[in-house]
DNA sequence: ATCGTAATGCGACAAGCGTTGCGTTTGCTG
DNA sequence: CAGCAAACGCAACGCTTGTCGCATTACGAT
C-alpha cells in the first residue's frame, strides 16, 4: 500500500547506511528541535528555519533527508511512538475504563502537554506520511488498551467475543472529538461519562462480535 | 515581519459598511472559489492565488477583506452552516441514530464531498477564527440534532433527564475519531455499531444526568 | 593509518507569498 | 444628479521558502 500518489517516496533516504557517530547525533538533535517547536509555536507556526537554528543542522540537510516538515514531524511521530505505556489496571473494568479516559483528559489539561500530539494531528491534515505514521501510532496505542478488555473478560465482566478494538476506541471517541473536531472543553466529568456509557454498552452486549 | 502574537481579529472587515451590489457580488464569488478550492485541492493546496484567479477578485482584495487563508475558510464555513439541514425522522430512536450515523459515513465515502468538511477541520489546527467557526457550526448541527432525542423521550425510549448533547455526539465520535485521529477507514457496519453502542447505553440509562 | 564516499556545511539563487502606495471604480447619501 | 468615501484593481517591492552546485567533514572498511 504504497499509494504514495504525487512524488512517491523520492528520497533515498540518507542516513541509514552509515547510521554511527554524527549521523545519529544529527537526528535526535532534530528531533529535540521538532519536538520543542511543536511545544513553543504548533505545528503552523514550525518552520524549517526554526528547526535548522535549534538542532545546529544545516537547512539543507533537513531538506534531504526528511523532504521537508511532513517528514520532519513524521520522524519525531515515530518515536513519540517508541515509549513504554501501558494501560492501567485497577482490577476493574470499570475502573479500567475511567482511567483511561482520565488519562486523555490529564493528558490534554495542560496545554504544553498537549501542544505536540495536536500538532501531530494537524500535520496529518497536510501530509500522508504524518497521516501514516499518526494511523500506525494510534494503532499501536489501541492495541495496547486491549489488555485491559482481555483482563475483564478472565474476571467475566465481558463476553469472550467483544470487540475490544472498537471498544476502547469508543472510550476515548467522545473526548477527541470535542478536542479536535468540535472544539469543546472537556474535563473529569465527561470522561467518567465516556466510561459509564461503555461500560453500560458493554454490560448490554453491544459491543460483541455476534 | 509583524507582530505575531495574538493579533485577534485586527482587520476592521471591510464590506460591512456598503453591503450593496459589488460588495455582495465579490463576497460569493469567493466563498465559491474557496469551496472549489478546499474540493479540487484540499487545505493545504489551497492558496490565495488560486481564490484569487477563479473569482476574478484581485489579491490584494482578498487579504484586506479576510485576511488571509484563514479568513477566507472560516467565512466559507460560516455560509456553510446556514443550510436547512433536518435530523432524519424514523419513527424511533434506534432507527434515528442509525440514520444519523450513516449520513456521516456517506458524507465521507465520496472523496470529493468529505474534502470541504475535512478542511474545514484542518483550517480549524492553523487558526482561532477557523476554529471559532468550526465550533459554532458543530454546536448549532448538534443542537439541531436533540430533537431525535427529544421525540425518543416523548416516545418514552429515553428518561426525560437524558444528555442529548452527550448522547448525539456519541453517536458521531468514534466515526469521526477514526477519520480524523487515527485515519481508520469507515462503513455501514461501524455505522450501526456505534448507533447500538449508544441505544444501549441509553436504555442502560448511562446518559442520565446526574 | 589510509582511503573512498556518505553525509553535512555553505553560499547563492529562483520562485512564491504577503504587503504597500497609489490610482480607479462603485456604492451610498443628500 | 452631484460628491464623498468605501471598496477594489494594479504594479512593484521585500521577505521567506525551497533548491542547487560545490567544498568540507567524518564514518566505515581495508
Amino acid at each position: 500500500m504504497t499509494n504514495e500518489g504525487v512524488h512517491a517516496d523520492e528520497h533515498p533516504v540518507p542516513g541509514t547506511r552509515r547510521p554511527g557517530g554524527r549521523t545519529a547525533r544529527t537526528r535526535a538533535a532534530v528531533r529535540d528541535a521538532v519536538l520543542s517547536g511543536l511545544s513553543d509555536h504548533g505545528y503552523p507556526g514550525l518552520t524549517i528555519e526554526y528547526v535548522a537554528e535549534h538542532s545546529g543542522v544545516h537547512k539543507t540537510t533537513l531538506y534531504r533527508r526528511w523532504g521537508g516538515l511532513e517528514g520532519l514531524v513524521a520522524d519525531a511521530l515515530d518515536l513519540a511512538g517508541e515509549d513504554t505505556w501501558t494501560p492501567p489496571d485497577t482490577g476493574s473494568l470499570e475502573g479500567d475504563l475511567r482511567a483511561l479516559a482520565h488519562e486523555v483528559v490529564d493528558a490534554f489539561a495542560d496545554e504544553s502537554k498537549a501542544a505536540a500530539p495536536t500538532a501531530f494531528i494537524a500535520a496529518s491534515f497536510q501530509s500522508q506520511r504524518a497521516a501514516d505514521a499518526l494511523r500506525a501510532f494510534y494503532s499501536e496505542r489501541f492495541s495496547r488498551c486491549e489488555a485491559v478488555i482481555a483482563r475483564a473478560v478472565e474476571r467475566g465482566e465481558a463476553d469472550r467475543d467483544t470487540d475490544a478494538a472498537a471498544l476502547v476506541r469508543a472510550v476515548s471517541a467522545p473526548l477527541m472529538l470535542r478536542l479536535f473536531v468540535t472544539r469543546e472543553p472537556i474535563d473529569a466529568a465527561l470522561a467518567d461519562q465516556s466510561a459509564a456509557v461503555v461500560l453500560a454498552a458493554t454490560r448490554a452486549g453491544a459491543f460483541s462480535s455476534r
